[in-house]
This record gives C-alpha cells, structure tokens and sequence, in this order.
DNA sequence: TTTAATACCTTGCAATACAAAGTACAAAAA
DNA sequence: TTTTTGTACTTTGTATTGCAAGGTATTAAA
C-alpha cells in the first residue's frame, strides 16, 4: 500500500480512536494486546504508543476500569473494562458516529440548486 | 446540547475535515464561507481559524488551486476548485472513508468465539 | 470620516497519534 | 547461576491539527 493511503487512513484514524476502545471493551474486558489484535482484525492498525496513553486518558476520565491478572507465560496483564460512566460515553458516540455518517452522505450528494 | 456531546462530535471531525473539503469542492468551485455553509448544513461546524489554514494546505499540497474573483458587497473572494491530483486523492479518501465504516460495523458485531 | 459588513490570514494553545526507547517480569537457554 | 527471549506496560519527544481569539484589508453605507 502507497505511504499516501497510510497516510490518509491514519489520519482518518483520530477522533475515531475512543470510540473504536469503548465499542471492543463494550462486548468484552480486554488487555491492550487484545485490543489491538481486534483493531487489526478490523483493518485498523494501531501501535502501543497510541493505545496504552488512550487507555490511561479514559481510564482517568471514568470510562474505564481495570484489574490485574496474572499470566501464565509473562507479567501480569491489565484488563480493561468498560465502566457506566463508559458505557453512555459510548452512548453518545454511536449517536456521534451515525451523524457524521449522514453528514459525509449528504456533503456527496449532488448540490440542490433553486432555479 | 452539552459540552460533553459537542467535544465527541468535535473529536470525530478531526482527520475527516479534509475529506470534506475536497467532497465539496469536487461538486463545485467554492470560497470560505460557502464551504462553511455547507458543512453547517451537513451538521458540522467549523469555524474560520479551522478553514482557513486547511485550504491553505491542501492548495501547497497541489490538491486545490484558486481565482480571485470580485465581490459587488466586500472585498474579493477566493475561489478554490478541486485538482486532478485533489480527485485522485479524493478517491483515495472515499475508500478510505469506506473502510473506515466497515470497520466500525465490524467492530459493533458481537465477537465470534470457537468453542 | 466613521461604522458596519465581508473576507482573508495569523498566533498561541491544547490535544493526540506515533516512533522510539525504556522498564519490569517470567520462563527458557546457556 | 547468568543470560537471553518473549511479553507487557510506560514514557519521551515530535509533528500535526482543530480552534479561540485577534488582526488586516476592502467596500459601501451612515
């Protein structure tokens, strides 16, 4: 893929980060290795210096929660969870997201011109 | 509306605002305020300070370039219109758009788990 | 001459995505 | 035991960018 696409994706990327954490930790608790695994899944590549930050941010902000877990072959792993506060976070995100939707549908329709 | 849903919105503009732009510009030639009135009529705000300096960058970028033009009420406007290389970049951002809402619908998809 | 309206531009700040480097822990290899 | 490897979490420095606020310039009306 050309650095101009990567380019443009990354950039399309932020302001959409948040919403894509609290959407994964919304089904399930997860630690940032599975956060990431489920964002590339999802063809949204993110790296470990944007995540662990984002984490700590909404974990400040009452979003989010965590715990400690130990793991069988390494350090133990800090699950992250999605907390009420989170979830009418989340709440006002999806309404967020379906609005710009519409919106960049609207901007591609052709202009209504009053003769 | 709350402070809290104006910051989401305001959040998720980032990286798409260029994008925008060249949707509107690729309809028709336009100058500032025309394309902030299109953009309050697709319900996203975005205010001169903004504009201004992203329409700058994109015309060095070679994906705008522009005509002054006089005004019968005020000072001469400046007309930008969309480029080759804007429409080739615009493509690239239509696909990019596109895979960013696939990816979010996937990610909104209950998680599949092998037993 | 002053005021108002319109249009374009700049400055300073805050937020944030990312590359890169660092710290810590556990298990396997030497 | 010591070193290496793999995993996980954290921090630092940089570049970008959206925005509030203020500035400049032109025109026409008061």
């Amino acid at each position: 893929m050309e650095s101009n696409a990567e380019n443009v994706r990354s950039q399309m990327r932020k302001g959409v980060l948040e919403y894509c954490i609290l959407c994964i930790l919304d089904k399930r608790e997860a630690y940032a290795s599975n956060i990431i695994e489920e964002l590339k899944a999802a063809n949204l590549i993110v790296v470990e210096g944007t995540l662990y930050p984002l984490l700590i941010r909404q974990k400040n902000q009452g979003l989010l929660s965590y715990r400690w877990e130990e793991s069988t072959q390494g350090p133990p792993r800090k699950y992250y969870c999605i907390t009420e506060k989170g979830r009418s976070q989340l709440a006002e995100m999806d309404a967020a997201w379906q609005e710009m939707v519409r919106s960049i549908e609207k901007l591609k329709k052709p202009q209504i011109v009053v003769l």
